[in-house]
Order: structure tokens, then sequence, then C-alpha cells
DNA sequence: GTCTATAATTAGATAGAC
DNA sequence: GTCTATCTAATTATAGAC
């Protein structure tokens, strides 16, 4: 535990990244030194650039591969064909997605505005097609007359913007569980839009 | 314009809570420096200070001055004695405040963090009066069968959230119109609690 | 009331020893 | 691969001239 030096390559990178995401989250990117980092991965703040070329790089790599996570674990999601079913199982999916990962929400939310304008319009495209999943299970819905939906585009934003806030309040062992937070929520998802 | 001194007390004032206001809400707070705001203000940055005492309690005072004005205008807003109706004003009010203070919305949402420990206390509760607010809509109308909540302090937050996603993608001059998608999104909200 | 100058600290990033 | 030392630039906040 005392060795101050050597070589920990493997170890050194992925905890570089946990540490980033969990002081990023805490604390916001803006006011997070590499020192800071560099403490709690327990180097000095130098061995970073081994592994990022900057700080901007750093918050890139982890808001992409959180969007790369969320797309992928989407695609792979299981669906109904009918469009209630769909509505339901994107709404299971969302909350208890983004329930498991706290810290990269956050981040995915908060710290939009400190990328670059190039590594920002790639995570716009991202979420725009995540989005655009959730719009089509309602244009679907709303064409066969199982939804009621004035505008397609407006309630994804406000169905999305619901889901999400579920972790700004939801704490394990509280009084709800995921599975029955994630019910509610799906159930309320399909009234807003008259299922 | 050229004047590079004199006595502006009456003009620097309002004009450092503006600029402050605007700079917290593109870069965000930890972001922004005290140099850039005096730049926007017009002045040099040790004129701040006879404004403020530091940076902390600047974005202190823009945020319990937004709760304020958010708490003291709901009190003013008339409320039907239905909770049908009172619902769907809550919801009109939620939107319409919050599309006509984009940036206060901003950094009311994002700074949480940047503030003390004492300064957050005072803006939880008076974040917590607000949510308290809909909550006792929503559980009256579960008391008188109007609406169908599992969990009120449940489907509180989520309205919140959901009302309050508005502000991340309505722009004057779009598709919709204020007052429509203020109505589109009381009746999401509505139908959301089985109203 | 504002400016200039400055103190004290900290930031991101790099060079070279080991 | 890591550390130490360092560079350059920026930070918040204050002191004193005007």
């Amino acid at each position: 535990m005392a060795r101050k030096t050597g070589s920990h390559a493997e170890i050194t990178g992925p905890r570089l990244r946990a540490v980033a995401r969990d002081l990023f989250a805490r604390h916001g990117y803006a006011a997070v030194s590499m020192r800071q980092i560099a403490a709690g991965v327990g180097v000095q703040a130098g061995a970073l650039y081994l592994y990022t070329p900057d700080k901007q790089a750093l918050l890139f790599e982890l808001m992409r591969g959180h969007m790369d996570d969320l797309l992928a674990a989407l695609a792979a999601e299981p669906m109904p064909a009918d469009p209630c079913g769909r509505l339901a199982a994107f709404a299971r999916f969302h909350v208890h997605f983004h329930l498991d990962r706290p810290a990269e929400v956050f981040i995915a939310y908060m710290e939009l505005r400190n990328l670059t304008p190039e590594n920002f319009a790639v995570l716009e495209r991202q979420r725009h097609a995540y989005e655009d999943a959730l719009e089509a299970i309602l244009r679907d819905g709303a064409a066969t007359g199982a939804f009621r939906v004035p505008d397609a585009k407006l309630a994804t934003r406000a169905l999305i913007a619901m889901l999400t806030g579920v972790t700004q309040w939801f704490r394990d062992g509280g009084r709800l569980g995921r599975a029955e937070v994630g019910a509610i929520y799906a159930e309320m998802a399909l009234r807003a839009v008259g299922a």
C-alpha cells in the first residue's frame, strides 16, 4: 500500500475514469482540478496525461460512452408490438437504466455546455437518436388511435423530462423500490398520452 | 461612452446582477470569473466588491431571489376550487413562469451544488415549500376521487420534472406558442394523474 | 465609485529524473 | 509508469491612489 511508484497501467486507466466520473458528478467539471482527480486515483497530476490528452477529452469520453451504452441498451431491449406495450417498456427501461447510473446521468445533463462545439455536436446527435426512438412509439400510437398526442415532439420531451427526473430524488432503501417506481412512472407515461 | 470612471451606483448594482445571471446561466458558476463579470458590467474587477461581498453571495442572492419570486407569484395566482382546475392552473402557471425566466431557471437547477451548505439549506426549504403546494393539490384530488395517484410525493416530482423540462426546448417564434404549450402540458399533467 | 496594482493561490499542462 | 519540479496563465480578493 505504501508503494509510491511503479507500473499500474491496467489499474490506473479505469480508475482515472471512475474517479473523474464521480468528481465531475459531485462538484461539476469546471470545479474539479486535475490535481483533485490525481489525488483520487492515487498518483501525481502529471501521470494523468499518460491516459488522457487533456481534461476535455476525459469529459467527452465519459459522456459519449454513457450515450453509447444507452443507445446499445435500448436497441437490446425487447419491445412488444403494440404501442402501449412499447411505451411502457420504454418508460421502465429509461427509469431503470438511469437509476443504475446516477453519476453518468448527472454529467450527461449538466456538463453539455462544457464540451467543445465539436464534442457537443456528437452528443447532440446521440441524444436526438434516443429521443427519436420514443417519438416513433408515440407517432405509431397516435396513428393507430391508441394515444392522443396533439404534438409528438412536445410529448416526447415532456415524457423524457418526467422519466429522467426520477434520478433527482430516488434513493435505494427508501419507501419505494425500483420496480415499483418504474411501474408507476410507466403508468403515468401511458396516462399522460391518453392511452 | 468613453467615460472610464465616475459614480454609477444605481446602474452598476442591477447591471452586476443581470450580467452575473446571464454569464452563470450560459457558462456555469464555476466557469465564470469575476473579471468576465466585470467586463460585462463595464468596470474593473475590484469595483464589483462594492456591490457584493464575494462571488458566492452573488450566486446565492440570484437563486434566493428567483425562489422568492416563484413562491410570491404562486401565492398571487388565482386558483379554482376543484382539484382539476387547480392542477391545470398550477401547470400553466409553472410553464409560463419558467419560460419567462430561462436564465434564472437554468441557474436554479444547475448551480445548487455550488452553494455553501448553509445557502443550500435555504434554497432546499424554498424548493420544498413550492413542491408542497403541488402535493397538496394532488392529495386533495386523490381524496375526492378526482385523481388516481398511487404516491403523491412521486407524482409531485414527476409532474414538476415534466413541466420544468419545457425550458430545455421551447423557443419563442417556434412552431408552438406559449399559451398552446402551457395548455398541452396542463392536459398531459391532468391525464398523468388520471383526471 | 472606480481604477490600478498586487498579494496569495491555484489552474492545466509539460520536461526530465528515476 | 510515476514523480518532482516547473512554466505560464488565471483565479479571488484586497489596498490605496484618484
